[in-house]
DNA sequence: TATAATAAACGTATTTTTTACATTTATTAT
DNA sequence: ATAATAAATGTAAAAAATACGTTTATTATA
């Protein structure tokens, strides 16, 4: 089925008829570098361009679910950190019909995902800078994703959603000089980060990357819980950048 | 029409066909007091009851365009701040249809708004704290809108769109008291809003209610574009409330 | 025309937070 | 034993936030 045979489509022709989508956009940290999950269309329209991970709402589903369900089977994980980013409703935002889009953004613990599930819906991660341009207008999606999780980055320890489950001071740094595209001062950085009073030392240490050894650190749950509650003004980064 | 007979409404019934509606939370500031405008609804379903403000959205525009078309129905006014909150789409939201809606909140500035037309359309202006109950999941949508709101004004100068084009400090005071609900410093919030170097001070006075009277302050649109492609770091209130 | 009343305007000292910056430490490999 | 490496640490200076009381401009009235 091409794309110009799809244009025919009862369902596409049917102008009454407003469809409703959710589009996601996927981070994750992997070895240094935040990358985002994308994928090569296998079907019209726009078949072979790369493009987000998407579906249309189902009626027995609202957004949320509709997004759980998604990255279920794309990753193999629930429970993931999702939140809706915004809607996309421009009237030809969609060559093919009248759809707007519930985009939301997630971000996965890169370790834990299921690689062979990826592969198989043909999807691959990208480093952030080496993206490729992306159908529709999911490029502004995925600028106003990165954008959103900068700003909200500088509140609120979204951080730990993309790391495993035990982390050394040194990569939730690299994280987060990543995420801003800055580089930040180790000292001053562990002193924030250990304020928040989110992290547990487990005193055990991983030894990949130093001789010395860098002790590894678990997020505790019930204390995020907390921390949640009480609400936060914690800027990470301060100073506009 | 009465609501049982609407539900049998080819549209309602059509259960292939997801609909796509805005909802707008409209907040006022007036006379000290933070209100909501809401309307009775003179239409199935749930005819009699308050709702908030809302409309399908039209093939022919975005969601942006039917929250200002609306807005421009209800007060007369154009170009007024709205923001998306975000969408509403549990399944059952709606009792006659599979209906999402997309919910925006909008700051008027209440002494320019057409009282005839909001009065036209049987809506009304709320003190915040004497909102009756509302249809569907109306009262939520204005709890997270008020959530954000709150949220958004700590760091970012929204309270100038709820006012009038001049205002004194102690008025403007008055309003994030309002809308955080907790008695601020004078010194320290002149000091915080006047360093944020957004206002001009036209020196002319407000003499309503003092003898002494208030400077008249203008919100200086250029500085505020500049404040705005910088980003923002000012919190208005600090420490969690 | 002096006085009382009222809300607006103002300044400073203290505390807290942020920033800038260099050395020591634990461990492994040689 | 020594060299090499990244991790860990502390402190002083600057900036921002907070707490707090007095003076000022104006009007109404005595």
């Amino acid at each position: 089925m091409d794309f110009a045979k799809n244009q025919q489509n009862r369902w596409y022709q049917n102008k009454e008829k407003m469809f409703v989508a959710i589009d996601c956009i996927i981070f994750g940290f992997d070895n240094g570098v935040l990358k985002l999950l994308v994928f090569k269309r296998e079907i019209e329209p726009l078949k072979g361009s790369w493009s987000l991970i998407g579906s249309f709402v189902r009626f027995d589903e609202n957004s949320g679910e509709a997004a759980n369900r998604i990255l279920k089977d794309i990753t193999g994980l629930e429970q993931i950190f999702t939140e809706e980013l915004k809607t996309y409703s421009n009237i030809n935002r969609d060559p093919g019909a009248r759809c707007i889009s519930i985009a939301q953004y997630a971000l996965i613990p890169i370790d834990k995902h299921n690689k062979d599930l990826v592969e198989k819906h043909g999807a691959f991660w990208f480093p952030l800078n080496e993206l490729p341009n992306l159908a529709l207008d999911h490029d502004t999606m995925v600028a106003d994703a990165l954008e959103r999780l900068r700003n909200k980055a500088k509140f609120f320890p979204l951080g730990f959603e993309l790391l495993p489950k035990s982390f050394t001071l040194p990569q939730i740094q690299l994280l987060y000089e990543e995420i801003f595209q800055k580089k930040l001062d180790a000292r001053n950085f562990r002193k924030k980060i250990l304020s928040l009073e989110l992290l547990t030392n487990t005193k055990k240490k991983d030894k990949t990357s130093s001789k010395k050894g860098a002790f590894l650190y678990q997020f505790d749950p019930e204390k995020y819980k907390k921390f949640k509650s009480i609400g936060f003004d914690f800027p990470i980064l301060k100073n506009n950048i």
